[in-house]
RNA sequence: GGCCCGUUCGUCUAGGGGUUAGGACGCCAGGUUUUCAUCCUGGUAGCACGGGUUCGAAUCCCGUACGGGCUACCA
């Protein structure tokens, strides 16, 4: 690549970043940091209406949490700003104005009813969802079909001035797509998009390619969505006389089942996030898969083999070596539907694989918002104990709850099947073994043991009741770690509630 | 409806004229673990359909079906 890659990622602050918006991020991301290029974020906030308070802040901090650092951004600005398109206002006109003077575009006045009239009009003729195109402008009013003088006192007048494409006719438009190679248009099929609204404002078009060629774009990489439109983009590059970009088109990310793409509701119909973040808004909490204890490496792991693969078997792969194998001809051409098990299955096997002093803070912070609190020592060793045992960071105080709290109930099927009055004298044994054991679990594990040996004890039926007795139920990590780290006090204080309780089962 | 894009195990995918169609998740079984989980081993399951082209198609072509996107003064 002889030119300096720039890619942008490009979103709407209309709400929070989806999860196909993160991956759009990630892809680009990879593709910049692999070519030694500049990733922007770019905030297209030209629909006045659709704006939300927080969504781009929701955008910004996403990022940061998935460390998908922008080179380029509104926050930190660069040489290309500014960065948020309703800043760059007063830039679009010019170039619509520009189009309209090339004869590639023209004025239309046409209210929102009179719209709407031609489309019922067109309906009633056969045409379905007419469009604003080469058939139907004749025979609207806009500066194709009205005088000069006519069309000059409406602009002054400037009520429902916008600003449309002029379609050419009968034209192949043909753009190679990195994922799709060739895709074909034909100018007759194309509607005469609005580039200028009438608030002034620049649609997406022309916002997107103006933006695109001020700021060096090198390689649009967006979602499918706007393949349809494409179309309408190269041609205005030609027009305008621009070099375009290369277009790579994403697949979308779809529904686990059913129909259609994931789609904001989704979350809590299959009960799992499809937002980085938690999401509030109008009453309605919108889960995250940081506040539901994802780790966000394993999240961009996830991310990035859905609808892409390294080209070999590789699915465990650090940041540095996603850039290493990015490429955006390896991207997959159809849809990839979103299944949370993998998720889940990325974010155990990142947990895994951490260092236990990574996993200290994260831990700290589980068990401090269940109200635990615990000194280094334990926490090292609690740790150690569970990392294996977890699967979203939450799990660190679900699974280790009896670490905390005595057990308040027993699992009295396994009990009963063991347990009876006469073991007592032993448990009393095995009291005193931990007494004056040694602390470590592997001593208490040999004195225990050998007690049990030598008095012909089965080690099937005193040891699950032993564990009963700690942990309420059959689970859990290696008992005598569990002793050990419960300490002498605790240990025998649940011997002896349990032993009273087993009597009532 | 029209236009555009797509279709390999349930899911993510590799494979692009000759493969026992490979890997991963899930699921199932066995082993390890006094338990559960982890871990290890094995198994399950797929080329949408119909026509061509070819000595030979999952692979190339056409059609059909199905899925997806777009069809706003939204992005």
């Amino acid at each position: 690549m002889s030119e300096k890659v720039r890619v942008r990622f490009a979103p709407s602050p209309t709400g929070p970043l989806h999860i196909g918006g993160v991956r759009t991020a990630l892809y680009n991301y990879l593709f910049a940091k692999k070519h030694g290029g500049t990733f922007i974020l770019r905030v297209e906030d030209t629909d006045q209406n659709r704006y939300v308070e927080g969504a781009e802040a929701y955008i910004a901090e996403a990022l940061d949490w998935l460390r998908l650092t922008p080179d380029e951004s509104p926050a930190q600005g660069g040489d290309y700003g500014p960065y948020r398109q309703s800043e760059r206002k007063s830039q679009y006109a010019k170039y619509a104005h520009e189009l309209v003077e090339k004869g590639h575009a023209y004025y239309a006045f046409d209210t929102s009813e009179e719209l709407t009239k031609m489309r019922t009009d067109q309906e009633a003729l056969g045409h379905h969802s007419a469009k604003y195109d080469r058939r139907t402008r004749s025979l609207m009013r806009n500066s194709l079909t009205l005088s000069a003088e006519e069309s000059k006192a409406l602009i002054e007048k400037n009520e429902n001035v916008i600003i449309r494409l002029k379609m050419p006719e009968n034209e192949v438009v043909t753009f190679t797509d990195i994922v799709r190679e060739d895709v074909s248009f034909n100018t007759d099929e194309l509607d005469d998009k609005v580039i200028l609204k009438n608030d002034g404002m620049p649609t997406y078009h022309l916002a997107n390619i103006v933006d695109d060629h001020l700021m060096e774009i090198t390689h649009v990489i967006r979602g499918e969505e706007w393949l349809s439109s494409t179309a309408h983009h190269v041609l205005m590059y030609r027009f305008f006389g621009w070099q375009e970009p290369k277009f790579t088109h994403l697949p979308l990310i779809l529904k686990p089942s059913g129909k259609g793409k994931l789609s904001k509701r989704d979350g809590a119909k299959f009960g799992f996030p499809v937002f980085p973040l938690e999401w509030q808004q109008e009453e309605e909490t919108y889960a995250g898969f940081r506040e539901q204890g994802y780790d966000p490496k394993a999240l961009l792991n996830f991310l990035v083999l859905l609808g892409w693969n390294p080209g070999n078997d590789e699915e465990v792969m650090t940041k540095d070596r996603m850039v290493e194998m990015f490429s955006l001809d390896k991207i997959v051409k159809s849809g990839a539907r979103f299944d949370i098990d993998k998720a889940k299955w990325f974010n155990q096997t990142y947990i895994h694989k951490q260092n236990v002093e990574e996993l200290l803070p994260i831990a700290k912070k589980v068990l401090a918002d269940n109200d635990v609190s615990v000194d280094d020592t334990f926490l090292t060793k609690y740790v150690t104990l569970m990392q294996e045992r977890i699967t979203l960071y939450p799990d660190f105080y679900t699974e280790g709850t009896f670490f905390f709290h005595a057990p308040a109930e027993y699992d009295a099927k396994q009990a009963k099947k063991r347990y009876t009055a006469e073991l007592d004298a032993h448990f009393e044994a095995i009291k005193s073994i931990i007494t004056d054991g040694n602390n470590e679990a592997a001593t208490l594990t040999d004195n225990v043991k050998s007690y049990l040996n030598e008095n012909e004890l089965k080690m099937g039926v005193y040891l699950p009741l032993l564990r009963i007795m700690m942990c309420g139920s059959l689970t859990g990590p290696d008992l005598f770690e569990i002793i050990a780290l419960l300490g002498i006090e605790e240990s025998n204080q649940r011997i002896d509630k349990a032993l009273v309780a087993f009597k009532e089962l």
